[in-house]
Parts: structure tokens; sequence; C-alpha cells
DNA sequence: CTTGTTAGACCAACCGGTCAGTCTTAATTT
DNA sequence: AAATTAAGACTGACCGGTTGGTCTAACAAG
């Protein structure tokens, strides 16, 4: 057929490649890792599993890919925020709004990641679990840049920002943990608004002792 | 004669089962639930794998014997804290830190306690994702009624204390997750003592719009 | 033919749970 | 005190089922 780029060789590998992610997507974040077979995955995306195992490995680097994807649009939002112009009080509420929207669009991803982040770390290889550990390390350290922002601002009080950048992902992820479930009891939106509108009028507070 | 023999007692009953539970906690909190095997836990008792089977008539039902019982700690201690005389204020710092100290010195159980939050939920017998549940409701219950105080003596906002019940806890288990990825980086006593004095430094604000 | 791709039978390892039988010892009898 | 009895504690080989990963035959395209 149409062979439209020339240096392709297959032009359906990608579209294959989000098949089999798609599957396993649904799969791992219903079921669990554990629980979800290789077998299933390459029937939940119509092929032979001989195939799911042309494109990934193994099972474990399959897993990872899907994790990892998810972190990234993550850490993406983190960063654009510590990069945008606006007070640091600005950034947050933007940055919490993104994020929001963010799990809504992709809840798969989320509870995914989720799940792995207790499963037994320490049972997977090494070096994914440095992979993992080094992402949510750059978190903490661009939440960090916003909030030693908010502290010369005035508007965040003065405290050690390392501590306040993990309380705060803390907040947003333990209200993500209540959210997944049980999402008809606990609105992640009107949540996070909660948060924020909170966080505004407690921002006039003379922070010094 | 051949009468029956009165109901006998193993008096090392109770130091078996001991052991038992302690080796399934040390292991299942390490390795979690799914690379723990039932040998392993029989092997590090010192029994063998039969004998174990004496004690629990499953896995799941061994596991979900540790996982209650650290449950059924945390939920007294926010029961005693909801019953105790004092205002919201006291009530919840009282809390806090004896949460935190809790933690610390069961930190095995806290960290099971976790695996299994996150751990396929799915994949349990319904019969415990149930118990699990109600366990979770009701130390949110608790909460609200501590919340509602607050709210009444003005020193909390006046917002949905359903939500804010859900806020608060996920803070505290937001901050726990911290605190077992990196114990050294994130000092969880320090944490809730931020927590508390900013808490307190705020609960003098005028809430009302 | 060669190269890339796919299918699914197959394999080896693993693991939860069982069971037939052994050992220990409290309770009872002599 | 000694002997007897059986409840109950314990064992580990074994079974049945599962699953990650491999291998090869087939097929498609150039």
């Amino acid at each position: 057929m149409a062979k439209t780029l020339g240096l392709r060789k297959n032009p359906l590998k990608d579209e294959r490649e989000q098949a089999f992610k798609q599957a396993a997507l649904k799969l791992f974040s219903t079921k669990g890792y554990h629980k979800t077979t290789m077998a299933e995955v390459a029937l939940e995306a119509g092929f032979g599993k001989g195939t799911l195992y042309w494109y990934w490995k193994s099972k474990e680097e399959l897993y990872f890919a899907l994790v990892e994807e998810s972190h990234n649009e993550f850490v993406d939002l983190v960063r654009r925020a510590a990069e945008m112009e606006g007070t640091a009080l600005e950034k947050l509420a933007w940055l919490g709004k993104e994020t929001v929207e963010l799990h809504y669009r992709e809840r798969d991803y989320t509870k995914l990641s989720w799940k792995m982040r207790a499963e037994e770390l320490e049972t997977f290889s090494p070096e994914y679990v440095e992979r993992m550990h080094e992402n949510n390390a750059e978190i903490k350290r661009e939440l960090q840049r916003i909030i030693e922002q908010g502290i010369e601002e005035g508007t965040l009080p003065p405290a050690d920002p390392y501590y306040l950048a993990c309380m705060l992902l803390g907040l947003v992820e333990g209200m993500e943990i209540q959210w997944l479930e049980d999402p008809e009891a606990f609105d992640l939106r009107k949540a996070m608004e909660m948060v924020l509108s909170l966080g505004a009028k407690v921002a006039g507070q003379r922070w010094s002792d």
C-alpha cells in the first residue's frame, strides 16, 4: 500500500505499539501488575503473545514504559509552572488546576502510577526504581523553586522550603488517593478549589513571628 | 472409660502465632504481598509450611490479620481524640503527635498498611475490601466530628466538613508517603510540628467572608 | 530469497494449598 | 508415679494450576 514515509519499514508499527499500550494501560490500571498476564494484554490488543514480546522485551519494561509516560506528563506540568510568569500563588493555582484536569483526563494513568508507587518497589529492577526516584526528586525541586519565590514574596510562611514542597505534594497526592478510592464522594476539582481558596485567604496573613 | 478428654491448650500457641505474625510482617512489609511466599514466612518463623496453614487458612487471611491490626490501632487513636476534652485544635494537635509516634513505633505496620492501600484492592476478596472500606469511613467520620467542632469554635474555616476531613487525612497520608520513601530527607515528626504550628498561626484568622 | 513480522504451542519455574502421617504432651487412669 | 490415650501441633512431599518468556513455523513484502 501507501508507503508514506520512505524510512519507516512498517507503517503499522506505531499504531500497533499504541494498541498494546492502550490494552496494557487498561488492564494494569484495573487489575494491577501481578494479576495482569501478558497473554491477556496481547489478547486485549488483538494480537498474539509472541508479537507483544516483539515490541517489549519483558513485562516489566512494558509496565514502566506506561508509568514513565504518565510521570513525564506531570513533571512537564510542574516545570512549566515553575517557568511561567507571575507570582508564586498564581503559579500554584495554575498548577493545581492543570494537575486536576490532567488527572481527570487520564484517570487510568493516574491509577496506574499510583498503584506502582505503593507496589513492591523493592522488587522491581533497581534501574527502574532509580529512574522513578529521580523523577520524583525533579518534581520536588521545581516545586521548591516556586515555594521559595512565595516565601520571598511574603505570601508563603518562612519555613523550610523543601519540607513545604513535600507537604504540598503530599497534600495533593493524599487527595488523589481519596478521589481514586471514591470519586463520587470526593470530587477532586472541588477539593482543589477549596485548597486554593483557603490558601489565598491565608496568604494575606502576617507570617513573621 | 474412653471418656473424651477435656480441652487442651498449648501454652506456646500464642507465642507461635506471634512468631508467624512477626515473620509475615517483616516479609510483607519489605517484599510486598505477591512476592512473599508462604514457604518463606514459615521458614522465617522457623516452622514448616503446613504449620503456618494450621494457624491461618489462607495467605489472604494472614495478610489481612496484620493489616487490620494496624488499622485498628489508628482508628482507636482517632476515636480517642474525638472523645477527649478540649478544643478542636487541641484534639488535632494531640492526634497529630500520637499518630506520628505510632508510625515511628510501628514503621513496618505503616509500610504494610500503605502497600495494601494501593495494592490491587480489586483483586482481594470483597469481604476484606469491604472491611477496609468501613474502617476508613469510620476514621473520616470521627475526624469530621472534630472538624465540625472546630468550625463552630471559629478556629477552622466554615467549609464542607467532610471535604476538610478528607483533605486533612490526605495531607497526613501524603506526608507518610514522603517519609516512608525517604525517611532521612523527610522527618515526619518535624513535618507534623510544622503543620501544627502553621495551623495554630492560621487559626486566629477571621474566616467569615 | 531475504528480511521483517506475527502467532501460539510449548516449557520450566513457581506457588498456594493439601494431606497422610509423625511427634509431643496434657489429661486421665491405674 | 507410671502408663495410657488422643488432642492437637507439626512436617514436607506433592499436586494442580498459572504465567513469563522462548522458539519456530508461517506468512508478507520487496
